[in-house]
RNA sequence: GCCGACGUAGCUCAGCUGGUAGAGCAACGCACUCGUAAUGCGUAGGUCAGGGGUUCGAGUCCCCUCGUCGGCUCCA
C-alpha cells in the first residue's frame, strides 16, 4: 500500500494511506478528533471530510472550535431546510440559501405564500431530515451537465450560466435533493440539531426590484442547543429593549395614524430629553469655534434646482405649491437637508481665506419621503432634526478639520457615552463629479485624518457619495449590535452649483471645500438608540426625571413639595408622587419608569431635614441633606 | 414602492368552525396613612383602525384605504 503525507497545523506530518480522506486524516490523529470533526482545509482551502488528499497537502481539520464552523453548519442547515420544502412543494423552484449572521436563509418561488403554519411543517420535516443523519454528497459536474442537472430550476440556471467557462461545478445531495453549490458542508445532517425557523419575507431576486419576489425563509442555527438558547434570549433582551416599546412605556414619544407614517410626536419626557441632549451638544460645539445658524424648513423650489434636489432627490421630497393670490403660483419644497441654507449663508457675503475655517452648524429638522415599508420608530422617521454642520475650508485645512471631527467623535461616543466604534473611508465611485486632484486630496485627508488620530478604518472601494468621499462611523452598543451615526462627507458639487469662492492670499478666486459631517446623525435616531442602548436607564444627566419624591403619607406631602422646589431651584429635575398609595407602590412606578433616584421622605427626613436616597440599581443608600443630594446629581454630568 | 403578517378599552392581551364584547393594569370614587418593586372594595370606559361588500346576522368571511410589524429595495 502506498502511503503519502499530510502537514499538519503544528507542523508535523502524517502518514496516510494513498486515496485518504480528510475525515481519515482525523481519525489517524485522534478518533476524538474524527468525532468532533466538521468539514476541513486543504491548502488553506474549505472542504468536506470526504475529500480525498493528495501527498504533501496542508491538512486542518474543522470541528466545532474553528471559527468557520459555525458558517459551515448554517450553510448546511439552509439545505436541509431546501430539502424539506422540496419534500413539501415539489414545484418549488430555488433561489439561493447563504449562511448570514446568526443564522441562514433560503429564498423560494412557490405558487401560494408560505403560511406560518408553512413553517412548522417545514420546521418539522427539518427535524426527520436531521434525524435521518443523511450524508451529504458532493459531485463534480461540467456546465453542460449542471444545466440539465437543473431543469425547471430558471434560478439555479441562471447562476450556472453565469459561472466561468470551465470551472469545476459542484453540488451537493442529501437524501433526494440536490442543490448547486460550493460547499464545503458538514458530513451529516445529524450535525445539524440547534436550529429554528424565525420569519418569513419577500425578497427580490437578486435583490433587483425588477425582478420577481421569492419567498425568503429566515432561520437560525447553532452549534449547540445551549447557544441556539443563548441566541433567542439575546432576541428577547433586544426586544425589551426596543426603544417603541420603552418610549410608550416611560411616556416619552407616540406616532399617530392620523398624523401620518414617521412622524413623531414628543411628550413632554420625550422633548426634554431631546433638548437636553442639543443644549449639551451646543455647548461643546461652541466651546470648537462653531457657529449656530437657523435655516427655514421650506425655500421655493428655485434652491432645490440649484442645489440639484429637484431633479435627484425629488421623489423624497414634499414639494407644493401656493396660489399667491395674484395669479402666480409657486412652487415650495421642504427640505430635506440642511445644506443649500449654510450654502446661501456662506454666499451671502464675499469671504477670505481669513474667513477659513467656518464652521457653520444647525439643529435642521428635516423632512424625507421615505418609503413607506422602510419607517421604522425614530430610528427611521419621515421628519427629524439633524445636528447638522458644514465646514467651509481651504484644501491644506481639510486634514485638520477632519481630526478635529474625529476628536469630537470619540469624545461623544466614546468618553460620554461608552460606545466603541469603527471607521469606514468610502472612496470615488464609478458615477462621479470632479476631477481627480479634488478626489485626491480629498480622500487621503480622510484617511490621514483617521490615522493621525489612530483610528483603524476599513476602505470601500467605490463607495462614496458621487460628489466626494465620506467617512461613516459605526458604533457598538451595549448588546453588540451595530449602528451608523456619524459620518463626514467632502463635496465638490454644491459649492459649484452655489458658486461659493473665497479671495485668496493671492487676491484670486477659489472654491472652498466643503465638509459635511453630523455627530449624532439624527437627534431622534440617536435618542432611539440611547434608549436600546441604556435599556431606557438613561444616565442621571439626560433622565427626563432625576428624582422621584416619594413622601411615607399624607403628612409628608408638604415636605416634598418644599424639597422638589429646593431640588428644581438647584438645577435637578425632580417630581413628587403624590398619590395616595403605599411608599413600596411609589417606588416600583419609579422603578419601571428607569428613574435615578427615588427620595423616601417620612417622618425621620422632615426632622432632620435630609432626604432617603433610593438609587435605581444600588437601592437605598441612606440619608443626605437636600444639598449633598443636588451636588450629586449635578456631579453626574459630563 | 414590493411580499407577508397584524390592527379588540389609555396600556398588555383573551374572544373556537359568523349569533351581537371580556380580563389585568391605568383612570375615577371610597376606605387604608403605610419605611424601600405593586392594599382592598366599587365605578366608569369599546360605531372591535376606517370604508365598502357577502349574510337573516360580521370583531370573526371578502375587497379597498390608513397604520403597525418583519424583510426586500432605496438612502441625492
Amino acid at each position: 500500500m502506498v502511503e503519502i503525507s499530510a502537514k499538519l497545523p503544528d507542523g508535523n506530518t502524517i502518514k496516510v494511506p494513498e486515496g485518504a480522506t480528510v475525515l481519515d486524516v482525523a481519525s489517524a490523529i485522534g478518533p476524538r478528533l474524527a468525532a468532533a470533526a466538521l468539514a476541513g482545509t486543504v491548502n488553506g482551502s474549505l472542504v468536506d471530510l470526504g475529500t480525498v488528499i493528495s501527498d504533501g497537502d496542508e491538512i486542518a481539520i474543522i470541528t466545532p472550535k474553528s471559527p468557520e464552523a459555525l458558517h459551515i453548519v448554517r450553510h448546511s442547515a439552509a439545505h436541509v431546510m431546501a430539502e424539506a420544502v422540496k419534500d413539501l412543494f415539489p414545484l418549488a423552484k430555488f433561489g439561493i440559501g447563504p449562511a448570514i449572521e446568526d443564522g441562514f436563509y433560503y429564498d423560494f418561488d412557490i405558487d401560494r405564500p408560505f403560511t406560518p403554519e408553512d413553517l412548522e411543517s417545514i420546521e418539522t420535516r427539518m427535524r426527520e431530515i436531521v434525524s435521518e443523519e443523511k450524508t451529504f454528497a458532493r459531485g463534480v459536474l461540467d456546465k453542460l451537465e449542471a444545466w440539465d442537472a437543473f431543469e425547471g430550476q430558471p434560478y439555479k440556471r441562471e447562476l450556472i450560466e453565469e459561472l466561468p467557462e470551465g470551472e469545476v461545478i459542484s453540488t451537493y445531495t442529501q437524501g433526494a435533493f440536490t442543490d448547486l453549490c460550493r460547499g464545503p458542508h458538514v458530513p451529516s445532517t445529524g450535525l445539524l440539531g440547534a436550529f429554528k425557523l424565525m420569519k418569513l419575507a419577500g425578497a427580490y431576486w437578486r435583490g433587483d426590484s425588477t425582478r420577481p419576489m421569492l419567498q425568503r425563509i429566515y432561520g437560525t442555527a447553532w452549534l449547540t442547543q445551549k447557544d441556539l438558547d443563548a441566541h433567542l434570549m439575546r432576541l428577547e433582551e433586544s426586544e425589551k429593549r426596543d426603544h417603541r416599546k420603552l418610549g410608550k412605556e416611560l411616556d416619552l414619544f407616540s406616532f399617530h395614524e392620523e398624523a401620518g407614517a414617521g412622524l413623531p410626536l414628543y411628550h413632554p419626557k420625550g422633548a426634554r430629553v431631546l433638548r437636553l441632549l442639543q443644549e449639551w451638544l451646543r455647548a461643546e460645539l461652541y466651546r470648537r469655534d462653531y457657529v449656530e445658524v437657523i435655516t427655514p424648513h421650506m425655500y421655493k423650489a428655485d434652491v432645490w434646482k440649484i442645489s440639484g434636489h429637484y431633479e435627484n432627490y425629488r421623489d423624497n421630497m414634499y414639494f407644493f405649491e401656493i396660489d399667491e393670490g395674484d395669479g402666480k403660483v409657486n412652487e415650495y419644497g421642504i427640505k430635506p437637508m440642511n445644506c443649500p441654507g449654510h450654502l446661501m449663508i456662506y454666499g451671502n457675503e464675499g469671504r477670505s481665506y481669513r474667513d477659513l475655517p467656518m464652521r457653520m452648524f444647525e439643529f435642521g429638522t428635516v423632512y424625507r419621503h421615505e418609503m413607506s415599508g422602510v419607517v421604522h420608530g425614530l430610528m427611521r422617521a419621515r421628519g427629524f432634526t439633524q445636528d447638522d454642520a458644514h465646514i467651509f475650508c481651504t484644501a491644506e485645512q481639510v486634514h485638520d478639520e477632519v481630526v478635529a471631527m474625529l476628536d469630537l467623535v470619540d469624545y461623544v461616543m466614546r468618553q460620554v457615552f461608552g460606545f466603541e466604534y469603527t471607521a469606514e473611508v468610502s472612496t470615488r465611485p464609478e458615477k462621479s463629479i470632479g476631477d481627480e486632484k479634488f478626489w485626491d486630496v480629498a480622500t487621503k485627508s480622510l484617511m490621514g485624518a483617521c490615522e493621525a488620530r489612530g483610528l483603524a478604518y476599513d476602505v470601500n472601494e467605490g463607495d462614496g457619495a458621487f460628489y466626494g468621499p465620506k467617512i461613516d462611523i459605526k458604533l457598538r452598543d451595549a448588546i453588540g449590535r451595530t449602528w451608523q451615526c456619524s459620518t463626514i462627507q467632502v463635496d465638490f458639487n454644491l459649492p459649484e452649483r452655489f458658486g461659493l469662492t473665497y479671495r485668496t492670499t493671492e487676491n484670486s478666486d477659489a472654491q472652498p471645500y466643503m465638509l459635511h459631517r453630523t455627530i449624532l446623525g439624527s437627534m431622534e435616531r440617536f435618542f432611539g438608540i440611547l434608549i436600546e442602548h441604556y435599556a431606557g436607564a438613561l444616565p442621571t444627566w439626560l433622565a427626563p426625571v432625576q428624582a422621584v419624591l416619594i413622601p411615607i403619607s399624607d403628612r409628608h406631602l408638604e415636605y416634598a413639595e418644599q424639597t422638589r422646589r429646593e431640588l428644581e431651584s438647584a438645577g435637578v429635575r425632580a417630581e413628587v408622587y403624590s398619590d395616595n398609595e403605599p411608599m413600596r407602590v411609589k417606588i416600583a412606578k419609579a422603578q419601571q419608569q428607569k428613574v435615578p433616584y427615588m427620595l423616601v421622605l417620612g417622618d425621620k427626613e422632615v426632622e432632620s431635614a435630609e432626604v432617603g436616597v433610593r438609587e435605581r440599581t444600588q437601592g437605598d443608600i441612606g440619608a443626605m441633606s437636600i444639598e449633598a443630594f443636588a451636588r450629586q446629581v449635578l456631579s453626574e454630568r459630563p
